[in-house]
DNA sequence: TAATAGTCTATTGTTTAAGTAGACTTATTT
DNA sequence: AAATAAGTCTACTTAAACAATAGACTATTA
């Protein structure tokens, strides 16, 4: 299951993705449209502002907005730069690679049913789009 | 990502697939072999006998063994048993679901893309058995 | 009846999620 | 150019879930 940070950051980068071109958006309106506590919020933009993903202005008419058209940005990628793991264990994760303690990777047979999980999961994920989390 | 305690359940299934029809298994034996501490095993392992998944004995000779071949018990059915969730997001769980607070499913995207992860993730998952996790 | 091994209760530590307070920046208005 | 409003940024606190540990208790076998 992804955490909320990575389900909230899914969400606001959708909202986003649907004002893409149309200037800064409000945190608050984000917020308030998403159902996002909005300090929470704060945190997870800045996040992906540092992950050159978001861009924001100050002051009044300030807000957040892509810095890439939606189509740029896939949804595997979006959860990655949270900190959101794809694979269901370390040991089949591609960036959250851990060996296992106890396991030979090359016999084990839990290894190889996660490792088929996660290509099929990323099959999908790597295809799709933020433009693909706009509503309607 | 699956939590630490589906990991070691799985684990632990996968080392009593390896045994079954030899007798009990002391819960330190399996802890040894697959590094799962103990105390948080054997917390596992009861869990698992209520679900009826394993059958235990007490006293010298005893310990935990399988109630049925390895090959009746799916790692879908497993996972699902010690509380792991398979879905990326509560939205699209079968056993865990939740439903979102800002969305209509039938237009989000997030929700649609989500649901076919699950259902290529359950693909995999109900086909595989305990059977496949022994070792060589 | 002594030794073995599972069962139960309680406690501690760690991480994640969420909420709070306030400082800092920028843009507008006058 | 100064004041103010609108917004982001930083640091700290609280709450809940998860992971791990410790020890007493009960049942079984030899």
């Amino acid at each position: 299951m992804l955490s909320k940070k990575t389900q909230y950051a899914l969400k606001a980068l959708g909202y986003l993705a649907g004002k893409y071109g149309q200037g800064p958006v409000l945190i608050s309106e984000i917020a308030k449209n998403k159902k996002i506590p909005i300090k929470f919020l704060e945190t997870i933009l800045l996040e992906l502002k540092q992950n050159n993903v978001l861009e924001s202005k100050k002051g009044k008419g300030g807000g957040y907005y892509l810095i890439e058209s939606p189509k740029k940005t896939t949804l595997a990628q979006a959860i990655r730069l949270v900190g959101g793991p794809i694979a269901l264990l370390p040991c089949v994760s591609i960036n959250f690679y851990e060996k296992c303690k106890d396991c030979n990777e090359a016999t084990c047979g839990l290894n190889k049913a996660m490792l088929q999980t996660r290509d099929a999961t990323l099959k999908i994920l790597e295809k799709k789009t933020l433009a693909e989390l706009i509503d309607g």
